[in-house]
DNA sequence: TTGTAAAGAAGGAACGTCCGTTTTACGGTT
DNA sequence: AACCGTAAAACGGACGTTCCTTCTTTACAA
């Protein structure tokens, strides 16, 4: 049996654990559960992941993962959007990642929750985070050109605000769930432009 | 003994098990935990509060309370500050809730996980932000009058945007911790006045 | 081609620990 | 002496993990 299958049994334990885990949240779900949803036994999971911890950070890798894979092609499309087209590429995205199928985005807040206190989790979402970071620091660097964005102002901070419109915007979908994109959008669009 | 001695032990048990909450997580945090932290026993501690889940339900509850505790004065004082006064003040209480010695900031992402899952929780915090929604709209709809903010927008969307943009700060300063106010909210003004 | 042995993957019962809660006995106050 | 709140031991159950068995696959020899 080769890497290959020990790929696929992997992936097999994931998805399991994350149904659970946007069902149940990290610490309700026991490990019963995910031998269950997988199909395999514990003997089984315990093979390719070596505590429920291991799997826990795992999937909260993933989730920063995913969200990276989103905003890729947004902050990196030709032409280039200006930023006020790509927040609303942005809010629509993470309407999805909240409410798909996957249910990536339910896990979020238990991402976040989880590495306040796992100091390693931490390191990697900081990492990850970086990278965000950098990725609309790119397009916030193309409006300043562009006069669009004040320019002395460091691309990176201007990126974490943009970051921040987006993951508020995602979190209170997710708890209140009263917000459409389109009129998020047209609101920011409002503190923008007053005279619009 | 009455109403004072037993609230007075209520908030002796709560104060402990905010402490323990912070350090640990909820689900991290035994009640031996909150017995040794407070200095009582568990048949005390069960006197006061029918199961751990009401603790977390009450400090979660706190957590909001205490939020719209400081936005309160920020929004309505006399006179009326621009939204980016407003913002930017709101973002040191948010440092200041996220760092202080109480760390109440640093529950809010449990609080968030936690209402995912908790239907009732979920109620209640639905209920708080309301009320922080409402709270900043008034700010907005005077800054529409002024004209500084577009005036055909409602202003509850408006106000989301605006919470989004304080929620984000703090949990990239509780996850990053690399972010100032001040610095912050400068790169929010190179949004909305792209010429200065 | 077939039988066999070795290796490794999967299964599932078993284990020790820990946890939330309850209950019972004690001590102080009125 | 009676009552009420507190302390601390005890309990039932659940949990993460381990360990040993069983089954499947594969490689090789006859």
């Amino acid at each position: 049996m080769s890497q290959e299958h020990s790929d696929l049994r992997r992936q097999q334990i994931l998805g399991a654990a994350r149904r659970c885990f946007v069902r149940e949240g990290f610490h309700q779900t026991s490990m019963a559960d995910i031998f269950a949803e997988s199909g395999l036994s514990a003997g089984s999971v315990y093979g390719y992941f070596k505590s429920k911890n291991d799997i826990i950070g795992a999937i909260a890798g993933d989730v920063v993962a995913e969200i990276v894979r989103l905003l890729e092609p947004i902050m990196a499309a030709e032409p280039l959007p200006t930023w006020e087209e790509a927040i609303e590429r942005g809010l629509v995205s993470a309407s999805q990642v909240a409410f798909g199928d996957e249910g990536f985005g339910r896990l979020a807040p238990q991402v976040w929750a989880e590495a306040m206190r796992d100091e390693a989790l931490r390191d990697v979402l900081g990492e990850r985070y970086r990278r965000i970071h950098e990725l609309i620091a790119g397009l916030v660097a193309a409006e300043q050109r562009a006069g669009r964005i004040a320019a002395d102002r460091d691309p990176v901070d201007v990126a974490k605000v943009l970051l921040s419109v987006v993951v508020g915007y995602m979190l209170q979908r997710l708890l209140l769930g009263d917000i459409e994109p389109v009129v998020y959008a047209r609101a920011l669009s409002a503190l923008a432009r007053p005279g619009d």
